[in-house]
RNA sequence: GCCCGGGUGGUGAAAUUGGUAGACACGCAAGACUUAAAAUCUUGUCGCUUUCGAGCGGUGCCGGUUCGACCCCGGCCCCGGGCACCA
């Protein structure tokens, strides 16, 4: 067990009950160690850790810097949401309609110096490696795929007209090489050097780059806000036309992506088609359907045809022309054919108290890396939190210190890491607990890569994605072997349930746990209304989202585990559904899930006389003359055969119900007529059952197996079915007209396939629906149906 | 907006991955036990029609492929997740 003990979180919690975040962790994590032992999970808690702890966070330190010497951690400019009134960064999710969450204040953008690490260097290979990855499923492989967005194209040249400032050629990316002649615009971002530039003598224009500069930095919020622009007054030179054409600014453009310009092609591009037409910006078609006429009144023709008004270029199709024209570019040094990755450098700074220090000292506007041996950086723990900045920030004990080399003051960094820093390379450290000479030892690379890994769905792409580029780094340190670190992966869907808010003054959300909200519902389950308990007041229903502590919407199950105990829970839990989906939550079915194990308990005390003088040493190929008994036996064989299909795949919830219908069977069962071969068979039923239900449900069948003396049998060697118990040698057909289910036939497993044309035409139930139809053909599929077809 | 999932009875879900739609449960209804209740047990439970044999419709919506579609293809709607500082 590892516990992910840093974090946002931890510092609202510190701010709302005004207890240090250390203790608000280590008080959090005790309690839930006493739940997951209750429940009886099986973690080996001689491999605890938590990411907190000095001892842990320590090798991260050591590890950054070793990716400096590497240079593979750089500092550059990133922007953050700046909260002008707390004087704090804020995080995305505590920005809500350009506001900050506790101020209330208008954000704003800011440039700050932050650390980055160069995952695009391995772009790559954290694609490539996908590939490999086969026991992983193909959702998150496509959305890493996607994610990382690998893209061949052009970079092109265009060169500032009367431009006195730095950067005066305009770079811009396109994998649509072949619509260069098309462009009729350029766009640049609201912080690119040119739109500032340009805005110095242009107030109408400094107002819109402020209005830019209120936005958050979410990608979400570019892609769905009004795309809106204005023309800076600039141009610049086609590098194939020798044409001049404007140079807007845009707030949809990146500034931290790419050179932060673009170029626009509105007859071919929807997005410049759009905001051309919104602005009344020229439209010019250079590539053309090669069968049928052009239309594009209704949108841009974005398909690959042949080039017109190309000048050189026209005639050739599109293929042709993007490869031609980048040739053509790379000739005349206006432009070089390059591959483009949407992923971007991981920005590992935060301004924050609640994480691992950065292990750097500033010098001078010059940054060196702690020494190994002046390492761990330990963050103080015994803090105040007021919101209102990082408390390093204001500690002088912490962030004073001295060069090294010359003994002059000097400042400790007071930035800590990204969170995903920590669970970057948390299940490595599993191996290693204990190492505190390094890292990782030996045993790292006697165990890695992990056989099965879990976790939810919403770490497709982030957590999954750091994860994997971290072993690469720590493999590249020699630190583990192997390029990837989970052989198989299991995404388990998020438990979601409802939230509820009230809106305080300046826009704050307060929101209420769904177990101190009372709700009504019309027929459809849909809620009408909400009240607080305590007050009787009205809460906002603010929809279905995945449980978690911002939202206040999660469920403690310890009243369950009280009431019922950790199998019933544990059960329930397997029962709800399969782990990949989500599922919203409702305790409704627990009772079920108590009654059938308390079903199972009975059923064993009702036969005990059997199983204390009939222990089932072993079975030694029983010859049943009973033709009940033979039935009871396949039935129950042939339940465990699904049942260890679904434990293979991962369906508990099929597993538990075929438990159920195991024990609906033998409880059906009429034992007291079946005699010495009786007994044993039961005995062996009642094994099985036992054995398919520990690991859903250990206490129960612990105690149950103790009390019978079988705990040998139940605990030792896992199931396998008798196939012979399994053979039939009657099977019922479904029998089809068209398609349609019209009769059922019994039949011998191995009848003739003749035979049974003729059994199925004399049905008459078939004869009633092929009368006054020729029947055309009989589809068999063996054991299982038959289709006539007729008409 | 883009990427990835999902949508099946009143509810959670199942369907060996193109072959009987609704297994197993929850809930509900009726009955048994009980002075009564709880617990437990039995029976029923997708909708409509029915001569009780069965028939028709039905897996978000519209269309297609197929002897046959919850499953494959095309278009749309809704819900959840991710979108780089929640983790």
């Amino acid at each position: 067990m590892g516990w992910d003990a840093f974090g946002l979180p931890a510092e609202n919690a510190a701010i709302a009950n005004k207890t240090a975040p250390a203790k608000w962790t280590r008080e959090n994590i005790a309690y839930m160690r006493g739940q997951l032992e209750r429940l009886g999970y099986g973690y080996d808690w001689a491999r605890e850790f938590a990411t907190c702890n000095a001892d842990y966070y320590r090798w991260e330190q050591w590890f950054f810097t070793r990716l400096m010497e590497r240079g593979l951690a750089y500092k550059k400019e990133a922007e953050v949401n700046w909260d002008p009134v707390d004087q704090t960064v804020l995080a995305n999710e505590q920005v809500e309609n350009g506001r900050g969450w506790r101020s209330g204040a208008l954000i704003k953008r800011r440039k700050i110096s932050q650390w980055f690490l160069r995952i695009t260097n391995y772009a790559e290979e954290l694609i490539d490696g996908l590939d490999q990855l086969e026991d992983w499923p193909e959702s998150v492989r496509t959305m890493q795929r996607n994610w990382i967005g690998k893209s061949v194209g052009v970079e092109a040249v265009f060169t500032v007209v009367d431009s006195d400032i730095d950067g005066d050629a305009l770079k811009v990316f396109t994998t649509r090489p072949d619509t260069i002649m098309g462009v009729t615009y350029l766009a640049v971002a609201a912080q690119h050097p040119l739109a500032i530039s340009a805005a110095i003598d242009n107030p109408e224009l400094k107002t819109f780059l402020d209005e830019c500069g209120h936005m958050k930095t979410a990608e979400a919020e570019l892609e769905t806000m009004e795309k809106k622009g204005m023309p800076l007054g600039v141009f610049a030179v086609h590098p194939i036309s020798g044409e001049q054409v404007p140079v807007w600014v845009a707030n949809f453009v990146l500034a931290g992506y790419g050179t932060g310009a673009v170029m626009a092609v509105p007859a071919h591009d929807q997005r410049d088609w759009e905001f051309a037409g919104k602005y009344g910006i020229d439209i010019t078609p250079v590539v053309y359907p090669v069968d049928g006429d052009l239309d594009i009144e209704g949108g841009a023709f974005t398909e690959y045809g042949v080039l017109k008004n190309s000048g050189q270029f026209d005639g050739l199709s599109s293929e042709m022309a993007k490869q031609r024209i980048a040739e053509w570019l790379e000739e005349k040094q206006l432009g070089e054919q390059q591959v483009n990755y949407r992923l971007r450098d991981w920005g590992v700074s935060r301004q924050r108290y609640w994480g691992c220090p950065i292990p750097v000292i500033n010098i001078d506007g010059k940054t060196i890396p702690v020494e190994a041996s002046q390492l761990p950086v330990v963050l103080p723990e015994n803090v105040v939190l007021d919101g209102v900045g990082s408390p390093i920030k204001k500690m002088p004990e912490f962030f004073e210190t001295t060069d090294p080399e010359t003994g002059e003051l000097a400042e400790r960094e007071t930035d800590t890491f990204d969170t995903f820093f920590e669970s970057s390379w948390y299940y490595a450290r599993f191996c290693s607990p204990d190492s505190d000479q390094a890292m990782l030892d030996e045993r790292a690379k006697y165990w890695l890569p992990v056989d099965q890994y879990v976790g939810g769905v919403e770490h497709a792409v982030l957590h999954l994605l750091y994860a994997r580029f971290f072993h690469k780094l720590m493999r590249d340190e020699g630190l583990v072997n192997g390029d990837e670190p989970f052989k198989k992966l299991l995404t388990q869907g998020m438990v979601i349930a409802e939230t509820y808010y009230r809106e305080g003054e300046n826009g704050r959300k307060e929101f209420f746990n769904p177990t101190d909200v009372e709700t009504t519902k019309d027929e459809k389950g849909r809620i009408l209304q909400a009240v607080l308990r305590s007050d009787g007041e009205p809460v906002v229903v603010g929809g279905v989202e995945k449980m978690s502590k911002s939202k206040n919407n999660g469920v403690d199950p310890q009243s369950m585990i009280d009431r019922y105990g950790a199998d019933t829970v544990r059960l329930f839990m397997m029962f709800a559904s399969p782990p990949e989906q989500s599922l919203e939550w409702n305790d409704d079915a627990v009772a079920g899930a108590s009654r059938f194990l308390r079903r199972v308990w009975a059923w064993f005390y009702k036969h005990q006389s059997v199983f204390q003088t009939s222990p089932c040493e072993q079975l030694i190929a029983p010859k049943i003359e009973n033709d009940a008994l033979v039935d009871v036996r396949r039935t129950v064989y042939g339940i465990l055969e699904r049942a260890l299909r679904d434990y293979e795949r991962q369906q508990f919830n099929t597993v538990v119900a075929a438990c159920m219908e195991m024990t609906n069977a033998l409880e059906k069962f009429d034992w007291s007529s079946a005699g010495a071969a009786g007994k044993q068979v039961q005995s062996e039923s009642a094994i099985i059952l036992l054995k398919l239900l520990a690991p859903v449900a250990p206490h129960i069948v612990e105690k149950i197996s103790g009390e019978f003396n079988i705990r040998d049998q139940v605990e030792t060697s896992w199931l396998q079915v008798d196939e012979s118990a399994l053979k039939v040698d009657q099977v019922e057909l479904v029998v089809q007209v068209n398609g349609k289910l019209r009769s059922k036939l019994q039949v011998a497993i191995d009848i003739p396939r003749d035979q049974l044309e003729v059994l199925v035409l004399a049905d008459e139930n078939v004869q009633r629906f092929i009368e006054g139809s020729v029947v055309r053909k009989i589809i068999i599929v063996p054991g299982k149906l038959v289709n006539v077809v007729a008409n």
